[in-house]
DNA sequence: AATGAATGAGCTTTCATTCAT
DNA sequence: CATGAATGAAAGCTCATTCAT
């Protein structure tokens, strides 16, 4: 890599300050995944990164904004694979997307940990419409299941909330007790939860 | 606050040492429920039972140790609930185990605010282990709903993994978003993990 | 002292919070004297006072509110010394509210001291009105000097505001230069301002 | 930002690096002025210089340095206008000092700012040394006064430190309130101690 | 037993100063 | 020379825990 800076002039120090925020989320996510955000120390994080305390502050406002971003990466996440979901018969839909999101919890472990200080996070931290998209985007599974003969009757909104329950559920007693296979339970979640209100 | 009790002659040094633990305990529990445990001070607590800060370290050796009581105070109930179920054919007694689960968490609503601070905490809390006994209660009924012919093929003990997410991931979502109405929510799930998993 | 609470009950820990309080400030006061509010740290002000860091937070909210309490107790005695001065000539008057306010500043050199912390502090340090109302009493007295025919003609509030100068004046030159001998400055401040404005 | 200076040829380093001096002493002065000392922070300067933070330490040392600047700029200030005194009566010599003194403070209204934080800066700033040189210049037109018969017996060197104080008493009830006229206050200054001082 | 004043370790945040580019 | 990212010492404030009364 020729540093051609000699040419052009000077050139900002860092190239790209989202980069290094981007590395500083990924470390504190790494570290409240490790010990929690409520005994992660600002100085940990940094340590994890790599750099001085406080430098954290060149590119977070506080401690909280930290939890934050970590709440916000993982909603774009959610977002995301709620949005790319192919077309096709809905139950096979809802099937592929369970197996994705238990997919990605078990891909990104440190992000999946810090879930639990996000749910105790109150506000601005709105793990509730995270949530409430889930809901909405199964509940439209549902319906179009619906629409296509593929449901037993009487299965309604409220059966959304048991899928994304019988997630949320497993990643639960997964962070609790790490033996448990978080990657195994994409199929009985599909069994119980699709089949379950297959007619 | 002077202390007259000189006067009117021997009073028992505590009535109850017990009941007051006690008193102190459900204090805590309310004020973790409110402001969650990270937020609450031993002067909450203090407050909220009417007694002095220092009066809590009589029964209570820590901050810690009042999470750790309230850990066990619901870790007992959960035992206890898993103990009381009827002889009956087993999927009934599991609709009416979730029945009841439901019905103990919308009882106690801040027991059950509670929980997000227990799944955060580390050991020595050992939620895995209340997971755990709520499983294999769950895969036992499984096992006798099988010998009951009660069960579809192919269902096992991941299932019971199953079936506790998703009550304990309606409880999350509830927690998270305290407008969903955590009580009727029995029915969805009984509908889609008892009737998902018959035969 | 013979601790009679063993008779009358438990005692408060410290019998007077508002003495505490006062022990405090006056530390304060001292420590800021010394070395000004600004390099003045809270942990210099509790070792003047004999105590740790975290007591001072007990009586004070924060530093800043040290120096707001240092101004409210400077601006009471302010005040009453205005309030002070006994019937007779006006221009006698304000020769002694002139020695007076000499006295008091040389006899509380601490004090005096932290003037210039609260010239510098802005709001909700509230200067301007301890020195409006100084101008107030003496553009009262010089009132009181016309009809007495003690003034010589041209004389109105804006003079007022210089014989306030004079006093402050000097203090600051004492401040800014502690060989000066400012209770020497009394005398000739009364022969330029109060003999410079009679008829 | 990039820099063609190798471009379009060679340029003079720094046209005049006391210019630039100038500019951030300027600078500095307006910041300390409107906030402060001790809440203008280096960045501020910079900000309001137009340049970059670090560019403030080729010229300066330290923040420090920057008040004692301020403090040199003012200093130079005032000996000159003690210098400038063009020959006459000595009590018209001293109105048009203390004129010239006011009319520079009003006309200067950030310098004299600034004058607070002076105040309150101990070593190395010798504020003392100022008001010294004051004093002297002032007992001279006194003595030359006395000279010339045009003082009435009695008043000497400690009647100096009194007209100081008048003048520098004005400038600080102006500091600690805006509202004040000062610049209407070298007439009522000159009624009292030029014509209080007369024989 | 009950109290609450006192303690001080520990944490977040700020910002003067440095220096690689 | 100019820059601004990086640093880390420093300081305010909190609060769990102790203990004299």
């Amino acid at each position: 890599m020729t540093d051609w800076s000699f040419i052009i002039g000077f050139m900002p120090k860092r190239v790209d300050h989202a980069a290094r925020r981007q590395e500083i989320l990924q470390a504190a996510v790494r570290v409240f995944a490790r010990k929690g955000f409520a005994s992660s120390r600002i100085e940990d994080v940094a340590a994890e990164a790599g750099i001085a305390k406080g430098s954290v502050y060149l590119s977070f406002d506080s401690r909280d904004a930290l939890l934050q971003a970590a709440f916000e990466s993982y909603a774009a996440g959610s977002a995301q694979l709620l949005a790319s979901l192919e077309p096709g018969p809905a139950l096979d839909r809802l099937a592929t997307l369970v197996r994705r999101v238990v997919a990605m919890l078990a891909a990104h472990p440190d992000h999946a940990r810090v879930l639990v200080d996000l749910w105790s996070a109150g506000p601005p931290l709105d793990m509730a419409a995270v949530y409430r998209d889930y809901r909405e985007a199964i509940a439209g599974l549902l319906r179009q299941a619906r629409e296509e003969g593929a449901l037993r009757p009487g299965i309604d909104e409220r059966h959304a909330v048991v899928i994304v329950a019988a997630i949320e559920g497993c990643l639960l007693q997964w962070l609790v007790d790490p033996e448990l296979p978080l990657a195994d339970l994409a199929a009985p979640i599909i069994e119980v939860c699709v089949e379950g209100v297959r007619s």
